[in-house]
RNA sequence: GGGCGAUUAGCUCAGUUGGUUAGAGCGCCACGCUUACAACGUGGAUGUCGGCGGUUCGAGUCCGUCAUCGCCCA
């Protein structure tokens, strides 16, 4: 720690660096951001969305971990036993190919060079880099994180439980092993998930080809002719479909067109009206030969597939669109969505996976001069073969087109659909409980509009695949053994239902029968004797319930192998009989078990958890961005229901997100993210909070423009799409160079680095500096603070209405801030400490501090309202209030106008100020708005008269007595306030000879301006003034010469009208008379 | 294609249940370093509230529709 704050050494600027520097670690060494269970009081818990080690954390985070930290210290002030559970999640692939990356880039490796424990020791470390920065990042904003139970998704705490849970899961019979389509990256060689993928379009072709019908009846055609993209793909085509019926289809496709043409806007009517000419056509020209197709479909016909010597079936299915291309469509089941779900209806027809994991052809299924050919090799090579064989014509077959082609995130390579096993999670009765627990509001998701997204994507039930084939994540802890007959099957399970692990339930056995086994039993059993001798019969799977005991089979089970012998009968292969799975779980599985994994579930018996899960489960509030409702909130609270038993969190918030200048969402990969670390060193770690609080509004994303900082001369260089990824920058104004968060190449980081600031913390930033300053002045002025009750008649007009104001604002921010509305606080302190406690308290209080006599009064008055200032706004700005507190604690230990009290001692701990009611005061509140009206009554006359500041002026006030009343104690304040002496306030003043004048509702002011008067100015501003007022005259005249407004409109809203026509009409008449008196013709 | 959101001053955004003359910060103009603060003070200019239609005595606010942008899902 540095230096003790002292009330002697204040800057006239804020300086955020030595008060972050400073309270962090004063915090930090007090313990105030460690929680422990105690039963004397309520918890109050929020577990922070884990971010992932991948990287540094940007603006969307800080936005993120601000808010919570805002609710948390809140909670914590108003005597909440709170706990912010920090942590980090190890996002499997995407950790895994950053590093992976670097590696091949640095030092020309791939992961096979280092093998799965070599890989994973890297990972490890770059995590541990990752992590520190991240925590680093945090602190320095000042989160107050309970650091001692810091967790990682891949920590042993998270292990116990993702091993429980898969495990029970498992028993259950909610999980399976099935196949599905994955998007595989042939680059990485893993499976990735949709939202890793991105569709790019690229030019491309659109290619006819003819499939020869097999032993094609009379009148029958003898080719059928198919439309592909990706020609390579047709060895793996399994069927063909046509519509089961065309007519229908055409007809349908039809109606739907002539519906849009109905309401379509002229320009775009003629291409409907094309579209339906071409149904036309079809119905004449195609539909003959597409019904004969459906009918030899349906009769069973086959067709030769080119260049494999296979026949597959023709087929009749809804996904043949008679209106497009040819009217059939080729079926590629392991290779593309649709095609898959044709498969998924005609299980008959089969799947032929036609790819190795590296993206190059197999041997399993193709002729063997495609085996080994890259995609684009083998696309060639088809295309060819098919010229050959006569059934493709490149003069008349083949098309440009633009196709949309899918893209690895990680790897920027395209995505190849891919089938593969996969272990599942079965989601129908999970998901129901999910859907009932926001449905029965045993939480609820604020704002609430997002309920809708997560029921419906609920809703869907779909199975969730949670393997990767990846080596960074939770070991799927399985032993396969694939069986080829029933005996072999029921023999392994006699054997293994008797083992003592099975038996004392440690381990799970499960048989999974073979898929094409099932899809004969489907069709009736008629598989062949063949198949029946090939294919095998079932899996068999052990899961195991810890690491230990699996390893310790596996290695067992290496002595279970089958021996295999060469022809010469010598002894070959060894093959083992049981493998281990290879596959980690989905990222997603560990983080849904965050929030109750983290605190102890399953065991809670360690002594740092003791009491943790029944003491802060279910925590109170999430909060997290948009799109994360379904990949991670939906599956915590089905998890959370199903280990648990109860909802991980009664509140969700959705935060908005922060999007740069042209409304793109921040992210690594476009470059155009912001280092919080940046704005904090420019603004200040409390600017960043304030100024990220202060835009959180509940509809509107947050838009960001931002601009690199030179770091030689200090200009503003506005970020655009071409310049923020680049590594290096030239300043267009200095010449020089710097380097950017994409440097890499030394010569490039040897370059000083341009930050990535906004302009849109200035706010924020001059804020603090307000509030610095007027802290500045209280503590210059509370030398010889004397503590002691204040009584309601020691009390200034000045006094009470700022005690007014600050209990309707405790109110509102207390209020705000309960509902997630934090803009809505932040604004309400700002208004209310800028305009109201600086602008007016303290410019009122100056005098009374120079007095000894009102010295004392005045002095309690300001150091209790600071005092509650400050707690009002130590959850957005922690430093500056801290820093102010502990300085105001060192003048004014003790402070309180209805009873002194000790300060606390440190603000963190302080109680949350509480509204008095009592101190509301409306009839000084409205006292206190005519004297702002005067005062700019009078400041606008000096300003548009060009009166100099330092002229003193002297006015009067012409008003109702009642008026006069409330304003005539306020005149002592005019002179420091306004340079300006009230002369008279009373319904007889009368105007000085040569005098300006302003109006208000309810009082003329008039400004005495003997030898000052700048008579045509002053004309010219009533003249103008004159026609505002008449205008709004006439618009009230013809609103209340409405019937059917008297007659409709409520009577108050009426009468309303009528006072302020009448009011207004004063108000010219006035000005009226200024122009008159002023020598001006009205 | 379906769902959600946005469109208000040059820029970034507020605007509660419809009700006087639509606000803030930045930027701009004028004047001021008045012993808390020039990261400041005082004053000023700036808007067919995206378009069209409807409900209503009255619409930035409610309804419909179109346009543009963003996000999610298929």
């Amino acid at each position: 720690m540095t230096a003790a704050p002292t009330v002697s050494d204040l800057p006239k600027q804020y300086d955020h660096a030595a008060a972050q520097n400073r309270w962090y670690s004063f915090w930090e060494e007090r313990g105030y951001f460690h929680s422990e269970p105690d039963p004397t009081r309520r918890p109050y818990t929020i577990v922070i969305p884990p971010p992932n080690v991948t990287g540094a954390l940007h603006l969307g985070h800080a936005l993120n971990n601000t808010l919570q930290d805002i609710l948390i210290r809140m909670k914590r002030m108003q005597g909440f036993e709170t706990l912010w559970l920090p942590g980090a999640d190890h996002a499997g692939i995407a950790t895994q190919a950053v590093v992976e990356r670097r590696l091949l880039e640095e030092e020309k490796l791939s992961r096979h060079n280092l093998g799965r424990d070599g890989l994973v020791e890297r990972i490890w470390e770059w995590k541990d880099a990752y992590q520190t920065r991240i925590v680093g990042q945090l602190k320095q904003m000042g989160c107050s994180c309970d650091w001692a139970r810091m967790r990682f998704t891949l920590d042993d705490v998270c292990a116990r439980a993702v091993r429980e849970t898969f495990f029970q899961l498992f028993k259950e019979g909610k999980i399976y092993r099935g196949k599905r389509l994955v998007n595989w990256d042939t680059y990485l060689q893993t499976a990735v998930s949709d939202d890793e993928v991105f569709h790019e379009p690229v030019k491309g072709h659109f290619w006819h080809f003819r499939y020869p019908v097999v032993d094609p009846k009379p009148g029958e055609p003898e080719h059928i002719t198919i439309a592909t993209t990706r020609p390579e793909t047709m060895l793996g085509d399994t069927a063909v479909a046509v519509h089961p019926d065309p007519a229908a289809a055409l007809k349908k496709a039809e109606n739907e067109l002539r519906e849009r043409l109905k309401d379509a806007p002229a320009k775009e009517k003629p291409d409907i009206q094309k579209q339906l000419d071409e149904i036309e056509r079809r119905r004449n020209d195609m539909l003959p030969q597409l019904e004969k197709l459906r009918d030899m479909a349906l009769d069973g016909r086959m067709l030769e597939l080119p260049l494999t010597h296979i026949t597959i079936p023709l087929i009749v299915d809804e996904w043949a669109k008679p209106e497009l291309g040819s009217g059939c469509v080729k079926i590629t089941p392991a290779h593309d969505q649709n095609d898959y779900d044709v498969w998924k209806r005609h299980l008959e027809i089969g799947a032929r996976n036609i790819l190795n994991p590296d993206g190059t052809l197999n041997d399993n299924n193709v002729p063997p001069k495609f085996c080994g050919m890259t995609v684009r090799q083998a696309r060639d090579e088809v295309i060819a073969d098919m010229e050959r064989a006569g059934l493709y014509n490149p003069e008349t077959d083949c098309e440009d087109r633009e196709i949309e082609l899918a893209h690895s995130d990680r790897s920027k390579t395209p995505i190849e659909k891919y089938l593969a096993d996969q272990w599942f999670i079965k989601m129908d009765e999970l998901a129901q409980t999910a859907i009932d627990a926001v449905k029965d509001v045993r939480f609820r998701i604020i704002p609430e509009r997002y309920t809708k997204g997560y029921v419906d994507w609920l809703s869907e039930k779909r199975d969730w695949p949670i393997g990767r084939q990846l080596w960074w994540g939770h070991r799927i802890l399985v032993l396969s053994r694939v069986c080829q007959s029933e005996n072999v099957v029921n023999g392994q399970l006699q054997k293994y239902e008797d083992d003592p692990n099975v038996r004392a339930g440690d381990i799970s056995i499960l048989v999974e029968l073979n898929e094409e086994r099932v899809r004969d039993l489907a069709r009736g059993g008629d598989i062949g004797e063949f198949a029946r001798f090939v294919l095998p019969y079932a899996t068999l799977h052990l899961c195991f319930k810890d690491e230990a005991l699996w390893q310790q089979y596996s290695n067992d089970l290496d002595q279970d192998f089958t021996q295999e012998y060469n022809e010469d009968g010598t002894q070959g292969q060894r093959v083992p009989n049981w493998t281990e799975c290879e596959d980690v779980l989905d990222t997603w599985f560990s983080s849904a078990l965050w929030p109750h994994s983290t605190l102890g579930w399953p065991d809670p018996s360690p002594p740092e958890l003791k009491g943790c899960l029944d003491y802060y489960y279910p925590t109170n509030t999430l909060i997290t961005s948009r799109d994360i409702i379904t990949l991670w909130v939906a599956r915590m609270v089905l998890m959370g229901l199903h280990n648990v038993g109860e909802i991980p969190f009664h509140e969700v918030y959705i935060h908005p997100k922060i999007l740069d200048g042209y409304g793109e969402g921040m992210s690594k990969s476009k470059g155009n993210g912001v280092d919080p670390i940046d704005v904090m060193d420019k603004f200040g770690a409390d600017a960043l909070r304030f100024g990220l609080a202060y835009l959180t509004t509940e509809t509107q994303d947050v838009r960001m423009p931002v601009e690199f900082e030179c770091p030689h001369c200090r200009k503003l260089i506005e970020q655009t799409k071409k310049n923020r990824v680049l590594p290096r920058i030239e300043c267009p104004h200095c010449k020089k160079s710097f380097s950017t968060q994409w440097a890499e190449k030394p010569e490039d980081r040897a370059l000083p680095r341009g930050p990535v600031v906004s302009e849109r913390f200035e706010l924020a930033r001059n804020f603090c500096n307000k509030l610095w300053n007027a802290s500045r002045f209280a503590l210059m002025n509370l030398e010889g603070f004397d503590p002691g009750q204040v009584l309601d008649d020691e009390l200034f007009v000045e006094d009470s209405w700022l005690l007014s104001r600050l209990a309707t604002v405790t109110e509102q921010v207390s209020e705000a801030l309960e509902e997630y509305r934090y803009a809505d606080a932040a604004r309400t302190l700002y208004d209310f400490a800028w305009d109201e406690f600086c602008s007016f308290y303290v410019e009122m209080v100056k005098g009374r501090l120079q007095d000894g006599r009102q010295r004392k009064v005045a002095q309690r008055v300001l150091a209790h309202a600071l005092d509650a200032l400050l707690r009002l706004l130590h959850p957005m700005i922690p430093f500056l209030t801290e820093d102010v507190w502990q300085r105001l604690n060192l003048l004014a230990p003790e402070r309180g106008i209805d009873e002194p009290t000790p300060a606390a001692e440190s603000i963190m701990i302080a109680p949350w100020p509480e509204s008095d009611p009592m101190r509301r005061d409306e009839e000084i509140e409205a006292q206190f708005a005519r004297f702002q009206e005067a005062l700019r009554a009078v400041r606008d006359i000096r300003a548009r008269q060009n009166v100099p500041p330092k002229t003193a002026i002297k006015f009067s006030v012409r008003c109702k007595r009642e008026v006069a009343e409330l304003l005539e104690p306020m005149k002592p304040y005019f002179p420091s306030m306004a340079g300006a002496t009230a002369t008279e306030i009373s319904p007889r003043a009368s105007a000085p000879p040569l005098s300006a004048e302003a109006a208000t509702a309810d009082f003329q002011v008039f400004v005495d301006l003997a030898g000052l008067i700048d008579r045509e100015a002053e004309l010219a501003n009533k003249r103008k003034e004159a026609e505002k007022i008449a205008g709004f005259i006439a618009a009230k005249e013809k609103k209340l010469s409405n019937a059917s407004f008297i007659e409709r409109a409520p009577a108050e809203v009426v009468q309303k009208e009528r006072n302020a026509l009448q009011e207004l009409n004063g108000q010219l008449a006035a000005v009226e008379r200024a122009i008159e008196r002023l020598g001006g013709e009205s």
